[in-house]
Order: C-alpha cells, then structure tokens, then sequence
RNA sequence: GUGGGCGUAGCUCAGUUGGUUAGAGCGUCGGGUUGUGGCCCCGGAGGCCGAGGGUUCAAGUCCCUCCGCUCACCCCA
C-alpha cells in the first residue's frame, strides 16, 4: 500500500505554489500600502485560546479542532482559526501599548477537521487582517476595502454580492436573542429537527435554514434590525457610507450570522458564484469583547480572513509566461569545464542560468533550453572552443551571434540584458 | 457524522452481450537533421485495470467487503 498524504491535506505542487504566490505578493502589497504589519503565530496553542476565544458551544471548537494531549499532559489545538491567537500574542506582548491602534495580517494554514469537499479543505490557508484599538466604523470599512480589494484582483468583481449585516451589541442582541428564543419554542413543532437543534445550540443559525417550512415560519421571527439600538444603527449606518465612499457595492443581509461568538456589530460576507456549496471567499466582522475575554484589556477589534484555496478556485488563468534568462548548451569535455565557470559567474550577477548536468547532444540541450523558458542560449562544443567564439541565440526571434571566448563571461551580461 | 457519484499509464479518458498479448490523446524520453528548440513525422519507456475475496473454462467487465477520491448535507474561509 502506497503512503498517501491524509484526507483534506493536500500537496501544493510547483504549478500551485506559483499562483498562490502571486495571490500572497498582491495582498502583502496592499497591506504595506495600507500600513499594516505582518505577525506570525504558531499553529499550535493551547486548546484554551480558542476554547474561550471561538466559544465553547460553537461547531468548530465542538467537533472540528485538531485537538490532542502533549506529552506533559496539557491539551493543545491545532489552530482552526487567526484570530484568537494572534489577540493571544497581542496581550502577551503588551502590543497594545506600542499603538492606540494596531493593524495586524498574517498568512498561513488553519486546521479543521472536516469532510473535504470544494472549497474545503483539513489544512486550508487564510490571509486574515486583524485591526485592534479601534471602535470607528471607519475601521470596519477599511477591513471589508481590504477583503474586496484583494478578492477582486484575481476574481470578476461581477460574480460576488458583498453581504453586510449588524449582529448588535451586547445592550441591544441579548433583546432580540430572549425572544428570538421564545419564538422558536412557541414554535418547536413547525420547525424541522436541524433547527430544533439550532435554537438551543446557535438560534441565530435558523435563519440559515433550507427547509421550506421553516422558511415559512421564520419569516414571523423577530429580526435583529428591529432590536438594533441607536449606536449600533448608526455604526452601521456609517460602515455602510463609507463602502459607498470607496465604491464597493453590497447588500444587507439582516440573517448574516457567524459561525464563531465572538463577533459583535458589523459582520460581513464575500459570496462568490463561481465556488460550489462553500461559496463565502471572505467574512469577518468585529469583535470588541474578545480582548477582554482573552484576558487582555478592554480593547474593541474588527477582523476579515480570505479562504485562499477559495480564491485560487475563481483565479483565471494566466497565459504564457514570458521567457528570461540564459541557458548554456555546452557539449564536449572541454566546453562543459570552461561553462561550469560561466554559470557560477553569471549567477552571482543575479542572471538565471541554467544548464544540462548531462553531456547530452546539442538538440537534446536545445529542447531543454527551450523548455527551461530561457530568453538565450549560449552553444559551446568543441567547433566553437576550436574558433573561439561560442553562439549566443535568442530563442524568441532566432537570431544568433558570436561572442568571442576571452570576453566571457563578462560580454555576455550587456547582450541579455535587456 | 449522513447521503450520492467515481476509482484503467504522470494527466484526461476509451474498453462491445465476460473471451486470447489492455488502448488513445496529451506529457515524457529518443530519432528523423553526421552540431540548433517550438511545428511535423517515426519510435521507446511507462499499467498488480484502487485492495481483498467470490462466481466462471475464462473477470478491467458480474457479485460482496474494505479503502480512496469527489460532490452535497452539516458547518464555514
């Protein structure tokens, strides 16, 4: 039996890597225009961060944490999620006293264990935006800019509806929350047995439902945006100028809930309809009580993440890439030993050199020259170490010229470049 | 955790009602050009037909079990 990676961990070979990197340049690019800083977190932490941080009775920390005992016998977790180890990092480093507001992102791997399906992996990667410090709607704003803005660069902007909605703040939701609950149990036999559920789990999640009839019943519930008081409405009013201000369409959403407790106010969703089921690419929202409950001080937060392999699905593809560089065919003993110089030369001056670690034949070197995506080819065999003069051919246009042996290597640094 | 679909070459897939040495395209390597890439032509390598068991004179093909992949539910990035 073969050894195989495990279920929902998957390889990221060359092809992959090199658009993944050219997802993560773009969006490191738009954080420093931005001001943010990078932070890196470890994947591991105590099951407790997010245990507190993500909500006990949440799915995620229920049944989808990577989640074992260390050997000295404490639990540790596999991080599912940025967010509550990176405000862990924040209070243990005090980063909030280096700042009135820190703008924080980072990339990397999360880990939850699911079953795979599109769009969802075990080990999936997110670049996730944290901004500490702030209650300003402007913040939210900024987050909700920096998601589309990122999103938008590799994906039609036309295929995605941006959904906004306002879960409250602690004086309004707890409102909304008590006869939220008392609907559904007045209401317990219309509902199908996943709602059922819900209203005792995560009431919110109803308005998620399927479920014709409970369609049909929800649609009598209590709605957050009737409980919502003045300052959160006119929190959202101000977020929802400022997305117009910088001309990200979008709609509200008054059933948009997370997944995670510890959002509060603004949350947001980026919904393409290029993804199957898993159809979010981004979301977020704030969070100005996770702090606190992390043990740090009272400090608000607002926060996004971008499900990569998401947006890796709704990237087009590129054409061809261009050709650069310098290939050696050199084939002879004599030619190879002098070309081994060459090459250590040139690339020490920053010029991709390739070469053949094989004495293959001048068409075989040739074939791997043009594979290679090399601009030039330098030929050297023993006609041209006889001459003194190799052949410098430009694959592109075909043209070819010689170049005297003793003004190697350094004549060949004008020639390519261009 | 629960369902549906699918497992044949590195990749995408053919493979008659079970019948002899399992095929194609792409890719790869080599040759056609005694020393010049892409296009074209020719050739080579590469398969325990997912694994195990069963039916049969005979199984890639039929039956059972397991494993894997995938899509969906659930949930979420």
């Amino acid at each position: 039996m073969q050894i195989k990676a495990i279920k929902g961990f998957k390889d990221i070979l060359p092809e992959e890597a090199k658009r993944r990197r050219k997802i993560e340049d773009k969006a490191r690019k738009i954080f420093e225009n931005t001001g943010l800083k990078e932070i890196r977190t470890p994947v591991l932490e105590k099951t407790e961060v997010f245990a507190r941080g993500i909500g006990e009775h949440t799915d995620i920390v229920e049944k989808e944490m990577y989640t074992f005992i260390d050997r000295n016998g404490e639990s540790l977790t596999l991080r599912p999620e940025a967010t509550a180890g990176i405000l862990r990092a924040v209070i243990e480093h005090k980063l909030y006293n280096t700042s009135p507001l820190l703008k924080l992102y980072t990339i990397g791997p999360m880990f939850r264990h699911e079953r795979p399906q599109k769009g969802r992996l075990r080990q999936f990667h997110q670049i996730n935006v944290e901004y500490v410090g702030s209650y300003s709607p402007l913040a939210d704003a900024d987050i909700i800019f920096l998601a589309y803005e990122i999103v938008t660069s590799f994906a039609d902007p036309e295929g995605h509806l941006l959904e906004i909605n306002s879960l409250g703040c602690p004086k309004c939701r707890p409102l909304h929350r008590k006869d939220l609950l008392k609907f559904l149990e007045n209401n317990k036999k219309e509902l199908c047995k996943d709602c059922q559920r819900r209203a005792k789990t995560n009431p919110l999640r109803v308005f998620d439902c399927k479920n014709e009839e409970c369609k049909i019943v929800l649609k009598f519930a209590p709605v957050m945006k009737h409980y919502i008081c003045p300052d959160c409405a006119s929190h959202l009013g101000k977020v929802l100028d400022t997305l117009e201000a910088y001309g990200i369409p979008f709609v509200q959403n008054p059933y948009l809930v997370r997944g995670l407790d510890y959002y509060n106010r603004t949350t947001f969703e980026l919904v393409s309809k290029g993804l199957g089921a898993q159809s979010t690419v981004a979301a977020g929202g704030r969070y100005d009580g996770l702090v606190k409950l992390l043990g740090g001080p009272e400090l608000p937060g607002v926060g996004m993440a971008i499900g990569v392999e998401r947006l890796l699905l709704l990237m087009e593809e590129e054409g061809d890439e261009r050709r650069e560089g310098l290939f050696i065919a050199a084939f002879g003993d004599e030619a190879r030993e002098e070309a081994l110089y060459w090459i250590g030369y040139l690339r020490k001056k920053g010029i991709k050199c390739e070469f053949s670690l094989e004495d293959k034949s001048l068409k075989a070197q040739m074939k791997q020259a043009d594979k290679s995506k090399a601009r030039y080819c330098l030929i050297v065999g023993e006609n041209e170490i006889e001459n003194e003069e190799a052949i410098l051919r430009d694959l592109e246009t075909k043209e070819q010229e010689k170049i005297d042996l003793d003004e190697l290597p350094e004549g060949i640094l004008e020639k390519i470049k261009e």
